[in-house]
RNA sequence: GGUCCGGUAGCUCAGCUGGAUAGAGCAGCAGCCUUCUAAGCUGCGGGUCAUGGGUUCGAAUCCCGUCCGGAUCACCA
């Protein structure tokens, strides 16, 4: 809010005039004054009770005649224990609105083409099996963070990094080769990042097997490890996959041809998009060069097994293996590669990982590497740790079956949302097809809001019963807030009412003022959610303005008002409401219905 | 064991760059639809902010110790 740094800046003067102390514009604490007292902002004066060498009551009055005195937007004051509250007139607060429904894109700073340019890579995704809960928030928080980095000016590029390739890979090729029979996503009906994703599961119950028989023959579980046929041919044929054997690519690519089909289902069903993909596959080969050109360079150094590490016990880290004795790469060869070709493509100034925190270790590695090979963005790169899912029951298994499919939950969602809206006949007279595209805004509200609502650092408890509730402090009660206002303006035509944004000179409610106030602050809540890569501080905004809205709207009639001003006040406060709703949604990927 | 993260109402979460009487939602109970959408609104009950110290005018918030939970410390990704 502009206003609390011009108050800043006269606290500051106040200070030094009344009291000949210096105290930096920054240091004064301006916040929003308490519900259930009178006034608009607060300036906390305790900290100036040494220079004034008097009592917190007479500090904050003189502090508050200065501020009265020189700032015509303050109306009058009170102070309360070393609390002095201003009241800002409604003039200033009706200027202020004004303002905001004369800009669409309030709070929001679009980037121009030198702006800074910030990559994001989210979802990253195995193609050895489909997408789960886990990855669901990533890709919702990967999106969000985007969309919050685009207004608050950075250009953005989306990035996803596929591991296409790899020992797990081969787990379910093998599988499909041995037992698989020909079977394909067309031959089964099955989608095909599923199907692949069942012989993954496959290759895991015969592996399981085979090690349970040889511990029967009296080897140890690493014995049995080491000695397991299945494995040993799995890594062969990672091998023949990395040496380019034509029936191992042959078999890859029609595999990987599966996933990707399925896979972009689902991120059409969640929402969300890439500008640039990239593959290990594609990828990994670069890594192992830069390896070996540290390892030239002596950056690295060979073990006498042939493994090629980096020594980090200078920087408190263990030795980190960077090419397997047998020269395939591992997972940071391929990040090293990605990171080289990334910044090869584009000219990044900031480079955010949106990878979940029990990667801090590798990303920890990863920053300390590229800083050993001599790339001065290494250090920079943000590794933006967000916090596990676990069900209600604790952590989901795939050895125990609970782990949440992507394509499930969101049709699970659809088919709530379809019931309820249908029980509530909220959409009579549309179409199947509008109706439809409705449903499935409200059920994706419902879980995008839901899995971004909560602080994204922290583990969250994902409850089924939870995230397709549509009371409280959901998605679809934001959606609904910004429909009735929607169905406010679709009546005021049906009335023939007119009603111009400019607001005149009115007096203002509490609920008005309050809706005011919370509004100004928008821009504040964006550019503290790009800062702190939290869609959860938008989230938590878009909840407390609905439901603020929500109590004005029940106690104050909006058409039915008779007074002129007074009417139309109301309707460019629902108008800017709602265009501030629809923003905060946007920004987390959410869409708002005209009706629901 | 080392490192990192967390512990706030029965449950899920806000609040954490120190500020006033710690807030929402869900669940429970009691109300409000002849007025702009009741997917809404109002009220009631519910708290040793894990715990013990410290810093200060003031601590859920900062510092230290303890307890509890999680992540990680792979030639897996």
């Amino acid at each position: 809010m502009e206003i609390e740094s011009t108050i800043k800046a006269l606290v500051s003067r106040a200070i030094g005039e009344l009291y000949q102390a210096t105290v930096s514009d920054e240091s004064v604490q301006v916040q929003i004054t308490r519900k259930d007292l009178e006034g608009d902002l607060t300036v906390v004066v305790f900290p100036y009770l040494k220079v004034s060498k008097k009592g917190p009551e007479q500090t904050g009055s003189e502090i508050g005649e200065f501020l009265k005195a020189h700032l015509s937007a303050v109306d009058s004051f009170n102070v309360v224990k070393g609390f002095l509250n201003l009241n800002l007139s409604h003039q200033f607060w009706i200027g202020e609105l004004n303002k905001m429904v004369a800009n669409v894109d309030h709070g929001f700073v679009k980037p121009a083409d030198d702006s800074p340019l910030m990559m994001i890579e989210y979802s990253s995704p195995n193609t050895n099996k489909p997408l789960h809960l886990g990855h669901i928030r990533n890709n919702l928080l990967g999106f969000s963070l985007s969309r919050i980095a685009a207004v608050n000016g950075f250009r953005v590029v989306k990035t996803n990094i596929v591991n296409d390739r790899g020992i797990h890979i081969c787990k379910s090729m093998l599988a499909w080769k041995k037992w698989g029979e020909g079977q394909t996503p067309d031959s089964t009906g099955i989608k095909g990042d599923h199907l692949v994703g069942d012989f993954y599961v496959k290759f895991d119950k015969e592996y399981k097997q085979e090690l349970a028989q040889l511990q029967a023959q009296g080897l140890n579980k690493d014995e049995a490890e080491s000695q397991s046929q299945l494995m040993k041919e799995a890594r062969e044929m990672l091998l023949l996959w990395e040496q380019n054997d034509p029936e191992v690519v042959g078999i890859w690519k029609m595999m990987n041809s599966w996933v990707y089909k399925g896979f972009d289902e689902t991120y059409k069903a969640l929402g969300v998009d890439f500008d640039k993909t990239y593959y290990e596959s594609q990828t990994y080969t670069y890594g192992r060069d830069m390896v070996l050109d540290g390892l030239e360079k002596g950056v690295f150094y060979r073990k006498d097994d042939g493994s090629v590490r980096v020594d980090l016990s200078s920087d408190g880290l263990d030795e980190k293996v960077l090419l397997r004795s047998d020269g395939t790469s591992v997972y940071m060869t391929q990040d090293i590669g990605t990171a080289k070709l990334r910044f090869d493509d584009y000219a990044i100034d900031k480079m955010v990982y949106v990878v979940g925190n029990e990667q801090n270790y590798h990303f920890q590695v990863l920053s300390l590497v590229l800083d050993k090979l001599g790339f001065s963005w290494g250090k920079d790169l943000v590794h933006f740790s967000y916090g596990m899912v676990e069900l209600p029951e604790g952590k989901m298994k795939s050895r125990e079956g609970t782990v949440v499919d992507a394509d499930d939950l969101v049709a699970e969602m659809i088919n709530t949302a379809r019931e309820m809206s249908k029980e509530l006949g909220k959409l009579d007279g549309y179409s199947e097809q509008e109706a439809e595209a409705i449903y499935r805004m409200i059920a994706l509200g419902a879980l995008k809001y839901y899995m971004l609502k909560v602080d994204p650092r922290k583990t969250m408890t994902f409850n089924p019963r939870e995230s397709i509730d549509f009371n409280g402090n959901t998605g679809p009660f934001i959606q609904y807030t910004y429909a009735r206002i929607q169905s406010v303006f679709r009546k005021a035509v049906e009335k023939g009412m007119t009603h111009h944004d400019e607001v005149g000179d009115v007096a203002l409610t509490d609920k008005e003022n309050n809706l005011v106030r919370m509004l100004t602050s928008f821009p504040t809540v964006v550019s503290e959610a790009a800062q702190t890569y939290s869609p959860a501080l938008v989230a938590n905004y878009a909840y407390d303005l609905a439901k603020e809205f929500n109590q004005f709207y029940h106690d104050s009639p909006i058409l039915f008002e008779e007074n002129d001003d007074k009417r139309n006040l109301r309707l460019t406060l629902s108008k800017t409401v709602g265009q501030t709703l629809k923003n905060a949604m946007w920004l987390l990927g959410i869409e708002v219905p005209p009706r629901m």
